[in-house]
DNA sequence: TTAAATTCTTAACCTACATCAATACGCAAT
DNA sequence: ATTGCGTATTGATGTAGGTTAAGAATTTAA
C-alpha cells in the first residue's frame, strides 16, 4: 500500500491544468467551481469531452506512460485536489463504473440521436451545468456548432 | 470478501445473451469467438457499442439496479465466462482504465472525425476484427449506413 | 462608463451522409 | 444446379448540420 499524496490547489477561470501531449498527467477532484476536459482536432476545433462540477473527478484516461490526449482547464475559479494517476487506481470501483455508464451513454447518444435530442437529453441530465456555461460550450459538448445549437433551441422552444 | 462464481458457457452465433431492459445483467469474458454489445434506437436501428473478441470483457455499464441499455449477442460461436456484476467490481482497475481509454477515444472520434477518418482509424486499431465481421457491422460501429461505408471504402482505396 | 472583445442569433448557401430503390453478389439449403 | 435470403454496390434525391458572414446582445477590461 502506498501513501496517498493529495495536494489542494486553486485555479483561476481560464487557467490550463493539463495540455495534450503531457506525460504523467494527474487526476483532479473538483471541490468547488467547474473544470472541463477537451480535445482539439486537426482543424483547431475544440470538442468538450467532460464537464466536471463539484465532486466530479476529471482526468485523461490514457495510460501512465502515454501522452495525454486531452486538455483540462477551468471554466470557473476552481478549488480541487490533485491526485497522482497511480494512486487513482485505488479509487472506488463503483465510481469507475458510474463513469463508464456516463461514457456508454455518451457514445450511444452520439451515434443514434439528432442534435435536438442530444440537447434535450443534456438539459435533463445536467440542468445545473446548463446554467453555468455558454452555449458555445454546450454546443462543443454536443458535437455541433454554436449556430446549429441556436437553431436547435428555437426548434425546441417552438414545440412547447 | 465474497467467493467468485464463474460459469463457463457456450453460445451459438446469433444467440442473444442479454436484452435491453433486463436487470441483474452479467459481465462476460470471451475465451474464444466474438460477442458484441449494441443499442436499438426508436427507429429500430442497431448501433454497435463494442466488439469483444478473445480476452475482452463485455457488459452493460448501468448500475446493478438499473435496467440494462444494451443488447449482447454472438457474432460467432463463442465460449465465455459469466461473471456476476457485483463480483466484477473486483476486476483489475488497470483494465477498467484501459476500457475508459477506449471509450474516451471513441467519443472524440465520433465528435471530431469524418466517416472516412473513423473507418481508417478502425482499420488501424482493430485489424483482426475487420476480417471477421460484415461491412454492415462495421458501419454500425462507425455510426454510418452500410451504403455510406461502401462509398467511403471506394474513396479510401482511390487515395492509395 | 465606455471601449473592446466575445458570444449569440439569423440568413443564405454548401456538403457529408441518409434514404430509397434497383441490381448484383455470395452462400447456405435443398 | 436452383432457389432463396442476406449482404454489397451504385445511383438519384433528400436533409441535418456545417460554413460564412453580418448584426445584435452580452461580457470583460480598463
Amino acid at each position: 500500500m502506498r501513501s496517498i499524496s493529495m495536494k489542494k490547489i486553486s485555479v483561476k477561470k481560464g487557467e490550463i491544468l493539463q495540455r495534450k501531449g503531457e506525460l504523467n498527467s494527474k487526476v483532479y477532484k473538483v471541490r468547488s467551481g467547474l473544470l472541463r476536459s477537451y480535445s482539439i482536432d486537426e482543424q483547431g476545433k475544440e470538442h468538450i469531452f467532460l464537464f466536471a462540477p463539484e465532486d466530479w473527478i476529471i482526468a485523461d484516461s490514457s495510460a501512465k506512460d502515454v501522452p495525454s490526449e486531452l486538455y483540462i482547464d477551468a471554466l470557473e475559479d476552481t478549488e480541487c485536489d490533485v491526485i497522482n494517476r497511480y494512486e487513482n487506481l485505488a479509487l472506488d470501483p463503483l465510481k469507475l463504473m458510474k463513469r463508464m455508464a456516463v461514457l456508454q451513454n455518451r457514445v450511444t447518444m452520439l451515434m443514434s440521436a439528432s442534435a435536438i435530442d442530444r440537447y434535450d437529453h443534456f438539459l435533463r441530465t445536467y440542468p445545473k451545468i446548463v446554467q453555468r456555461v455558454s452555449q458555445k460550450m454546450i454546443a462543443s459538448y454536443l458535437g455541433i456548432t454554436p449556430e446549429a445549437l441556436s437553431r436547435v433551441k428555437k426548434e425546441s422552444h417552438r414545440k412547447r
